[in-house]
DNA sequence: CCCCCCCC
């Protein structure tokens, strides 16, 4: 079985000239260390008359490369690829997609006797239209030597890459999915499937605003992000939905911590960077979703960014909820389901939580949700979660006819557990007395509970240690009455400390009392003080430090225990530790009495 | 250059 190799391709390839779905043979493929970010696969190709190594593998293409698809010998017919020219004049042709036509065990050795192109050396005649550019040869003569490689990989890698692909016109437009970092100068035309709003941030790199957008063409999607000029410059003229032609912008590898999208990059706009709205624009797609079966969630990974597509079963009510940073905002569960019969918890927040109405079980599309490990498995949307009701899809469709004709039968089996009993949530309640007439913590782990109750007793001696300085590193330190501070941890003596805390309460509530112990954070909560503050105060103004301790007592919380056996000396007791400590709400606390008092009376 | 995404 004979191939025909497409001779003459490697010499136009250098010369920069288009070359239309050549075929060639794989020569040799070698991996590139390429930092952080996904392996990079460099390729020498054949012709039949001249070989070239400069071919580089487009990440998406790297399983052909790892499943040993493209192997040397193999003849592949490249049907797109892009050629960049590198600062220093060399070019690098980027295979953006192959078929393999002949697998390596399908052949039995190399076709011709190829040699290494080097310009001006022509073996077959060409009919050359445009006169190609300066090029110095991509490889000296001694092309089999391993670090010319190395030494290439290392500068395609790092260096930034200008790419005149139509010299002297407007560049033509592109496939998002033909983006990559080496080649500057292209134009996208797509369609903006959702815009973020304008954020500042602050940190010690600097601050500055920005903005992100994800966007959407026929061959795939990447996100967008501006920052501070960018943000003024084109923040306005973007509307979520509508389709824009973009030229030139950074790519870089994606974090895919943060995204479902499905590209090895994202995009940086820069000063560069122009965006014109498209008016005709009906052929560019809506938003790709990648949907995950509900039943298919149970194997995912917590904190996963996933696409989930479900009939609204039902819905709570919204609540509002002050998060640990003391904000305030709305929530709603509601339970989706899908053809898998599995039933998932769903939370929204905000607006989106307070607008959304379950009424005639709508279909709901998520596209980037994030999978939580709450009540085994539950989600939640995000910022960049893009959540559509009802959409024109496919398979929404689909799953409306299910469920109309079968589904809506069905009671499904969550993937989110409920404990407690009632209308959900997974607090463990307990009174005082509860402790000892259940016997927590007798167990080989301990137990945690939650409880309401009323500081009764502080133990002010003791309270305040003197800890090791470093960084997560706590151990009380020994006083070297020198001026230096010993930590038998870290084996260092230290010129300061910091003081920590570690409290002996009383709590009381309606039926017993019980000593627990608060650390650090607890304690902080309790005493409505920090930590570096008692200490000043302790060492200055006694009586002020006593006033702390005063106005703590007799303020109410919700506190989370761990409750443990401990025995010491053939002497058992329980320890109890407070991990957490917040007020009371009020609101929540008298919705619970009520439904604990309806329960009562249904007995 | 962000990456916050909350609550049980």
């Amino acid at each position: 079985m004979t191939v025909k190799l497409s001779e003459g391709a490697i010499e136009a390839f250098a010369k920069g000239n288009d070359v239309n779905n050549p075929v060639l043979q794989l020569v040799n493929i070698r991996k590139i260390d390429g930092g952080s970010g996904p392996a990079r696969y460099r390729v020498m190709m054949s012709d039949g008359l001249h070989t070239m190594s400069s071919f580089m593998l487009s990440t998406q293409l790297n399983p052909l490369a790892e499943q040993d698809q493209l192997a040397p010998n193999s003849v592949c017919l490249i049907k797109r690829s892009v050629t960049n020219v590198l600062k220093d004049g060399r070019r690098v042709v980027v295979i953006l997609d192959v078929d393999v036509v002949k697998t390596a065990n399908e052949m039995t050795g190399k076709i011709g006797e190829p040699t290494p192109y080097v310009e001006g050396q022509s073996k077959a005649p060409q009919t050359t239209t445009t006169p190609a550019p300066t090029v110095r040869p991509l490889q000296p003569q001694n092309g089999k030597d391993g670090s010319v490689s190395r030494g290439f990989g290392r500068d395609f890698g790092k260096k930034t890459v200008t790419a005149p692909s139509t010299p002297g016109g407007s560049s033509k437009v592109v496939p998002i999915a033909s983006l990559n970092p080496y080649q500057s100068k292209w134009t996208i035309r797509a369609r903006v499937t959702n815009k973020s709003g304008i954020r500042t941030w602050s940190n010690s790199r600097g601050d500055g605003k920005l903005f992100s957008m994800e966007i959407v063409d026929e061959s795939g999607e990447i996100r967008v992000t501006g920052f501070n000029q960018e943000v003024d410059k084109f923040y306005s003229l973007i509307e979520q939905g509508k389709v824009y032609y973009i030229s030139k912008g950074t790519l870089k590898i994606a974090n895919k911590q943060y995204t479902s999208l499905k590209n090895d990059y994202e995009m940086t706009l820069n000063g560069e960077s122009t965006i014109i709205p498209c008016e005709d624009s009906q052929d560019v797609p809506m938003l790709q979703c990648d949907f995950v079966s509900i039943a298919d969630l149970e194997a995912r990974d917590k904190d996963a960014i996933v696409d989930v597509i479900g009939v609204c079963k039902s819905a709570e009510d919204v609540t509002r909820i002050t998060t640990k940073n003391s904000r305030e905002v709305s929530k709603r569960n509601i339970q989706l389901m899908d053809m898998s019969g599995r039933v998932i918890q769903v939370t929204m927040w905000g607006a989106e939580a307070e607008n959304f109405d379950a009424t005639g079980q709508p279909i709901l599309a998520i596209k980037g949700a994030k999978l939580s490990d709450f009540g085994g498995r539950s989600l939640s949307t995000l910022f960049s979660s893009t959540v559509m009701i009802n959409p024109d899809m496919p398979e929404a469709y689909k799953l409306k006819g299910w469920y109309d004709k079968e589904g809506h039968a069905l009671d499904g089996q969550s993937m989110t557990e409920m404990r407690g009993g009632g209308g959900g949530g997974s607090t463990n309640w307990k009174t005082l007395a509860d402790i000892k007439n259940e016997h927590l913590g007798h167990g080989d782990k301990a137990d945690y509970f939650t409880c309401i109750g009323t500081i009764v007793y502080l133990r002010k001696e003791n309270c305040l240690y003197q800890a090791c300085p470093s960084k997560d590193c706590n151990k009380k330190v020994v006083d070297q009455h020198n001026g230096m501070y010993r930590c038998e941890k870290c084996d260092r003596e230290f010129p300061d400390f910091k003081y920590r805390l570690m409290l002996s309460a009383n709590v009381a509530d309606f039926g017993d009392n019980q000593w627990v112990t608060c650390f650090q954070d607890t304690a902080e909560v309790v005493l409505g003080q920090n930590s570096t503050y008692l200490g000043q105060l302790k060492d200055s103004n006694e009586a002020a430090f006593d006033e702390v301790f005063q106005n703590a007592n007799f303020n109410t919380f919700v506190f989370r225990n761990r409750v443990k056996l401990e025995t010491f000396n053939d002497e058992s007791r329980i320890k109890v530790t407070v991990v957490e400590a917040k007020p009371v709400d009020h609101k929540e606390y008298s919705k619970r009495l009520i439904m604990n008092i309806r329960k009562l009376a249904a007995q």
